[in-house]
Formats: C-alpha cells, sequence, structure tokens
DNA sequence: GAACGACATTTCAATATTAAACTGTTCAAT
DNA sequence: ATTGAACAGTTTAATATTGAAATGTCGTTC
C-alpha cells in the first residue's frame, strides 16, 4: 500500500478526534443545566431509541467502559433526571428509565443547542453532513466488531 | 429545518465521538513503549509538518488546551522523545523538538500501527476514508473558527 | 522609558475515562 | 444439588483533559 494513503489513514482518525474534540466541547458550553455531553447523550437516547435500559446496553450503545456509564448514570441520578430500579426480569440487571424531569431537561438542552446544530447544517449545504452519516456508521460498526473480537481474545487467553 | 435533518445533525456527533473514541482506543492498546495517542501524535507532528515548534502551535494544531500540551510535552520530555528549549527569538515561548531516539519510536508506532491502519483502508475502498478527508477537514475549520469566535468574544467581555 | 494590555507557558483543582479487581447473580454441565 | 464459568454492575487507582489563575515576557502608546 501507497504511503501516501497509509498517512491518510492516520489523518483520517487525528482528524475525527480533533473534531470530535471540538464539537464536545462546543455543545459542552452551550447545554444548560450543567448538562455534560455524556449525560445529555443518555437523555436523549431515551428519546431516540427507547424508553428504558440496563446500564451495560447504554454502555454498549455509547461505546464507553461499564465503569463510566455507572459514573454518567449516577449523576443523572443525583440530578433526578432518570430512575435506576432493580430489573424484575433478572437480579444482576437494573432498569433505567428518563424521569419527567429529565424528559423536561433533554428538551431544554435540545432547544438551547439547537441553533448550533442548524446553522452547522445549513453551512454545510444540509445534506452532507447526512451523506457522510452512513459512511461513519459503517467505520463505527468495523471498529466495533474488531473491538469485540479483541475481548473475545482476551477472554481465550485468560482460560 | 426538518426535524429529521437535525437529529442527524446531532447524530452525525455523536457518530463522530464514538468512533474517534474506539479508534482512539484501539490505538492505544497497539501502541509501543506505553506511548498515549496524544504523545505519538505529536511525534508524527515532527515527521509529518515541522520539525521544530512551539508548545503553542502543538496545542493549536491539536486543539487542546495549552495545559493539556504543557502535560504531553513534559512526558515526552522525561522519555527522553522531544527537546525543550528556550525560544532564541523569543523569552515567552520554548523550542521544542523530536530526539533521534524519539524518531525511532515514533516509526516503531507506525510499524506497529500499520497493519490495523491497512486493514482498515483496504476494508473501506482505500479511497472512500480518503474522499472524507476534505469534508471532514473543512468541518474542522468551522468549528475552529467558531470556537475562535468564542474566545475573541470571551476577550471582549473581560474588558 | 513607564505603564498596560496581550501573549506564551505553567500550575491547579475538578472531572471523565480507562483497565482491572471485586461482588453478586445466573446458567449449564455433571 | 454442586460447581464453575460467564455475566452485570460497581469500585478503585491512574491518567488526560479542561477552565481559570498565576507567572513571566513582549510591544505599544503616551
Amino acid at each position: 500500500m501507497k504511503q501516501e494513503e497509509l498517512q491518510s489513514g492516520y489523518e483520517f482518525f487525528l482528524e475525527l478526534n480533533i473534531i470530535a474534540q471540538l464539537a464536545a466541547n462546543r455543545m459542552q458550553r452551550t447545554l444548560p443545566h450543567g448538562l455534560t455531553v455524556a449525560q445529555f447523550s443518555v437523555l436523549n437516547w431515551f428519546v431516540r431509541v427507547d424508553t428504558e435500559s440496563t446500564p451495560g446496553r447504554l454502555a454498549r450503545a455509547f461505546q464507553v467502559t461499564n465503569g463510566a456509564m455507572t459514573n454518567t448514570l449516577q449523576r443523572l441520578q443525583d440530578k433526578r433526571l432518570i430512575t435506576v430500579e432493580p430489573h424484575p426480569a433478572s437480579g444482576r440487571q437494573k432498569l433505567v428509565r428518563m424521569t419527567r424531569l429529565g424528559r423536561r431537561r433533554r428538551d431544554d438542552a435540545i432547544a438551547k443547542t439547537f441553533p448550533d446544530v442548524e446553522s452547522f447544517l445549513t453551512h454545510f449545504d444540509a445534506g452532507q453532513a447526512r451523506a457522510v452519516l452512513p459512511f461513519l456508521r459503517q467505520v463505527r460498526e468495523y471498529l466495533d466488531a474488531q473491538r469485540q473480537q479483541q475481548t473475545a481474545a482476551a477472554r481465550t487467553r485468560r482460560r
């Protein structure tokens, strides 16, 4: 493989890293009620995807460790934006739900960040970001699959 | 603007965040000599962009705070991979250079991470990632410009 | 040439994340 | 029934990052 192509591979991820950092930073500043990006993302998940979840499912959805999700959920719980109960069907899981206050905070956060997202979309001709999205999803799935192979391999090594 | 379009705006950045996280994580595990992604990126910068730099220039290149860069440079210096000297032309800047050892470590890191990047590129038809790169650069520039407006505004407020 | 604002870097406290160890639960095989 | 592996979640120590404050330097303006 050509040197040049390889460099663009590294650059692709570097650029991704920087953009993610910049975007998260910007959103962080815009979010109300001391919500972090991680916290907002969880709240928004309850609107986008499902009305209830286990901590592990959320951790997998956002590709963070269970420990990180425990922390985020703890903070959301402290703010009374979610409830965490024992899972009725399984003693080792918990059931997470958004409270009514959580829903209001999420809606407020959407309203506050809305102008930024809108101006971004209009600036980029509205369609471009959407066009890249399928590609990004593929990249995520690819990396995700690799990660699972990795942890599966680690399990095997441990035996 | 349509609700659906807006959602894809949020999703775009969420996806970016997750991918950046996954990719950084994977690279971290692959990097030798206890190099972090941040440290490797700085070393690679000295090959890609310029042979010397000030800390501030590096901080801007990677869009991290000066404090974060101070920390990264300190660790690289501890490992003898860079040198940091007073700037000959300006008393408030410093001059950072990669050592020969640093160059070797960087080359080694490239060699170790090479297979992953290559398999990524072949898996995605080699051209796709490169096709997205210009768009990502634009996005970065857009966010960067906005950030500068933001900090300029903060300066004004402080007056 | 003094004073002041801007700049470059460092330091500090707070927070988020990770990997790994740990606790408790479930399930399957014998 | 018992045992042991896998699973779900939490805890812990280490580290990276941030924003803000602190330190020292430069340049401009009067």
